[in-house]
DNA sequence: AGCAAAGTTGTTAGCGCTAACAATTGAGGG
DNA sequence: CCCTCAATTGTTAGCGCTAACAACTTTGCT
């Protein structure tokens, strides 16, 4: 029967027979097409009997719905676009993940248009693909500062989540708690013993970035030590590579805070390469964890954050928005440490 | 109604007037509204100066199509869809984003929809959701062997673009040369003066994992060596290690050839713990180039594969199939070997 | 029984666009 | 001057669906 059902509903005919519409349907089960309508949609006023008769005829048929009709009278795509930069890591990635699958689940469709650089004309001219689509929502994945500025100077009529934004705006926003996560990362270094605590951090323009550091910052001036050590890079592993190389020779710390997972492994491949032992001369904690980062040499204590959730919680927000008219908000998940080889008291 | 008044919190100048019409526009360039549509699709017979004041009137306006009314009529979405699985992963997040590129590039948009685990049901699941959508074709990101066969039994009347496949079936494909990648590791090995050379693989009903099997196979047999040193994993660092710990104690092989950078990851960890020095007791070669493989311990010699490209090509091959009506095809993308410092002569 | 209210079904009118055809104009030839 | 042909522009009819309302049927209460 399945099978059946499947293959009529994708039946190869192009050339022959267009595909059925509610017209089909309604004379099938002789009734008329607004009763189909009524049928597909869920309205409350149908008869048992006919709502079943009509559901028979519709699964005789394999009719499926025209989008683009019903999308031309509702003025509902039910798509979303996701804006996002930097899809090829890790973190992003499985955050479109998360909201392609409760997009789905929803009954959304999922549009993506990436963007190769941060800049206020890239992001204008994905939200303008956008809107010639006819999304009804954007999901913004461009945690940088710049972003939200970019997007509110463009005036959009849908609604925009922001992703990391903590909602202050006139977007809504879903965030990782990233202070959270680094004030955890720099309190396990410390009840390890450690005083001289450094941090590599992301870009300061980007969001992420600076509340890591903002974390790192609060962490230790609450444990009354110096906030001193803190090195900029790039988010990329050779820009770890690099600092690791200066910070080998300097000897100032004897733990390091690291902004992401990537970095974490230059890092640690520069201490390699100069003979600073980790743990045993200095620890080194990341931010990710992603799933290579327990096969790092050594295995990498870093702070875990669930993307999909993310990914799904930005779903959940935007569907508030779009069905329930709900106002602006935000949504935090929290992250949380996982402890391996790179961290070990100081000597 | 209520739902508008929500979004029209978002509106900035025109709160209560709705998009502009090719009608709107027509009657402010004085003209009809068929003349509009002429213009902003290109038909010839419109005179120049109809054409100056009909694109004056556009500007304007600020007139954007109505992309489900033309849908409507001219049954055709102008969106591919990608059905993706592993897209965390750095290869197929970089292909979604070639394909991305070229389909932006052309006008198109782009729907993505991802499956968790490979089955026929959830690619019939991800491709019922592309019709619902009215697709005008699918790109297949699944490189997996039962990906073909699941899409071909569905009947899709759309056309579709597999990745990983040489294009033999009903459907063109795009594919790097995973059998050149693996010779070119290989053969980097055996001129190092190798001549026990293993084999970590993929999962072997993976196209990628049996055709990098096959050309490590056809490499060595070709130089006269023995070809019994094969192990499967799956992909994850963490096979790689657990696989890694049992080749340590082996002593079998003076090289090992791995699947991906990933696996080799987790092989350089378990020979790390084990004593066994890379290179000077094993060489390890991997496969992807993701941007880490450099600052691994020691940093991997690997096999680069351009996915973007990859995506390009395949976008550009569905654009061949929609427009100009080709018939199914193949494109082949060729990888590089980069060598690091995981491989060095035998001992 | 009688009549309002609620439940159920059908009819009509578009949504904004393009395809097909009709109408108009101007140029050139007899 | 008429006629033909080509170039340009306008008119009409849907694409498949839902909203709004109209029409009919049942129910419940006096």
């Amino acid at each position: 029967m399945r099978c059946r059902l499947a293959h009529n509903s994708f039946m190869a005919n192009s050339s022959e027979r267009r595909l059925p519409r509610l017209e089909d349907v309604a004379e099938r089960a002789g009734v008329s097409h607004q009763t189909v309508s009524r049928v597909i949609n869920n309205h409350p006023n149908v008869s048992k009997v006919t709502r079943e008769r009509v559901e028979a005829a519709i699964a005789e048929l394999g009719y499926r719905r025209n989008t683009a009709a019903r999308s031309l009278v509702t003025r509902r795509s039910h798509t979303i676009g996701v804006l996002a930069s930097e899809l090829s890591q890790y973190g992003p990635a499985n955050t479109l993940l998360g909201v392609e699958q409760a997009a789905r689940d929803a009954g959304y469709f999922v549009s993506i248009a990436a963007i190769r650089e941060v800049s206020a004309e890239s992001i204008s001219d994905a939200a303008r693909h956008f809107m010639d689509q006819g999304v009804d929502g954007i999901v913004a994945l461009v945690p940088h500062t710049g972003t939200l500025q970019a997007l509110e100077n463009l005036n959009l009529d849908v609604p925009v989540v922001v992703v990391g934004s903590s909602g202050e705006g006139r977007f809504s926003g879903a965030m990782v708690d990233q202070k959270l996560g680094a004030r955890l990362a720099v309190e396990h270094l410390i009840e390890q013993g450690h005083k001289r605590i450094g941090h590599i951090s992301g870009p300061r323009d980007w969001i992420d970035g600076a509340e890591r550091a903002e974390g790192w910052r609060e962490a230790l001036l609450q444990a009354g030590l110096a906030d001193d050590l803190i090195v900029e890079g790039d988010w990329s592993a050779g820009s770890g590579y690099g600092i690791g190389q200066q910070l080998a020779v300097a000897h100032a710390a004897t733990a390091v805070f690291v902004g992401n997972d990537q970095m974490a492994l230059g890092l640690l491949r520069a201490f390699g390469e100069a003979g600073v032992r980790v743990p045993q001369d200095v620890s080194v904690v990341g931010f990710d964890d992603q799933p290579e980062a327990g096969y790092f040499t050594p295995p990498l204590t870093t702070v875990r954050q669930d993307f999909e959730e993310l990914g799904r919680r930005c779903m959940d927000m935007m569907l508030a928005l779009l069905e329930d008219g709900a106002g602006a908000g935000a949504t935090v998940v929290e992250p949380r440490i996982v402890v391996r080889a790179s961290t070990a008291p100081p000597a």
